[in-house]
DNA sequence: TGTACATCAGTGAACGCGCGTTCACTGATGTAC
DNA sequence: TGTACATCAGTGAACGCGCGTTCACTGATGTAC
């Protein structure tokens, strides 16, 4: 039917998507240009608009992306651990110095989530949809008792809590002042999540 | 000696601070020009450079401006209070609609601490050190009791999860849901500098 | 089996535009003599 | 008192550059007949 088999389309869209969610964590969306995103796609940019209507389209979809993959990671380490583990093991995951130096590779709201803040409604709401999926497996590793809604006003703190250290430990120029931010946080994020009901 | 009187500098310098640190919290740093901002500020894009190195420079210099003006609101408005309801009102002014809704006039660090994390360690230290500054107000304000370091940490943590919550309102398209999240992390942050040592 | 045509991901030139920065120049004032 | 000169914040043209987006074109494949 065409030049390219059935998959290759796919293929090159998602080479565009783990590209551009790579460098807009890493760079910032602004400062990512569509011709160089390409190139490192292994495309030229006029190709770009065979896989998205505009950058913002591009911005939404890379958020998702990148957001789904931190999401499944964290299941998935989850997972490997009895119940009573999890609570602590997410939030050693998420505030570690692997996450706070590798902005390219983590959690996209903590990279870019301000900028985000500065979208059209369309994109906040699609944004605001990934937020509060990991809030709700959070709220599934708070200990039980509470509401539902005090349970998930619970555990929307603990990710504000976690997210706003991971950034603050991020423009920390001493390291060993960085490093304790982070154990702080932890042990901040977990009194947090097991405070009484 | 030259032809503006002696204070006509300083009164451009802070016209251009005041435009920059605003629009640059609004807008974010990349989507501010120079020649839009100087117009702003009443003057033309050439003399931009008699009062600053470069545009980085004035990235620095304006967080700096808009950081000091924000913990000089929030001292003024502690100090007139009784002790015992400086913390409250603190975390009641930081999580409130209107700083939600004013991202242009609010906290520097809450607008802009991912994009300033992408900086170098030079730009990165001017904007840790009033991050430090936020978080000395508020060691004070905590109750008495436990090590300095503790206190310290403790007063990290809070400003932490203020300034995520806050970040995380600004995305939430419900309004409803917005200002529920803006309540817990209110309860939240309380619960968390009151937690025993 | 052979020919004509449709498909469509990808190419690369071109569009108008704004970016940060540089620089020769302006011109009102103060100083020197 | 009058003239020549220095100062320097501000002006606006110009520098090279990359931006997002459009569009005529390419060319390998599949389908129609």
């Amino acid at each position: 039917m065409a030049r390219y088999d059935e998959e290759h389309k796919e293929v090159s869209r998602n080479q565009i998507l783990d590209r551009a969610s790579e460098r807009f964590r890493r760079d910032g969306i602004a400062a990512v240009g569509l011709r160089a995103l390409m190139a490192d796609a292994g495309l030229t940019h006029g190709a770009f608009y065979s896989h998205f209507d505009s950058k913002a389209d591009l911005v939404a979809a890379a958020f998702e992306h990148a957001s789904d993959q931190t999401l499944n990671y964290f299941r998935r380490k989850i997972a490997s651990v009895p119940n009573d583990a999890k609570l602590e093991l997410f939030i050693a995951l998420y505030l570690r110095t692997l996450h706070r130096d590798n902005m390219a590779m983590g959690c996209a709201t903590s990279a870019l989530l301000p900028e985000m803040a500065r979208e059209d409604a369309a994109m906040r709401k699609r944004v605001a949809e990934k937020n509060d999926a990991l809030v709700d497996m959070i709220v599934e590793l708070l200990p039980p008792g509470g509401t539902e809604l005090a349970r998930r006003n619970r555990a929307s703190s603990v990710f504000a809590l976690i997210l706003g250290t991971l950034q603050l430990t991020r423009v920390e120029t001493d390291p060993e002042y960085s490093d304790r931010m982070i154990e702080a946080g932890r042990e901040a994020a977990l009194q947090l999540a097991r405070a009484p009901w």
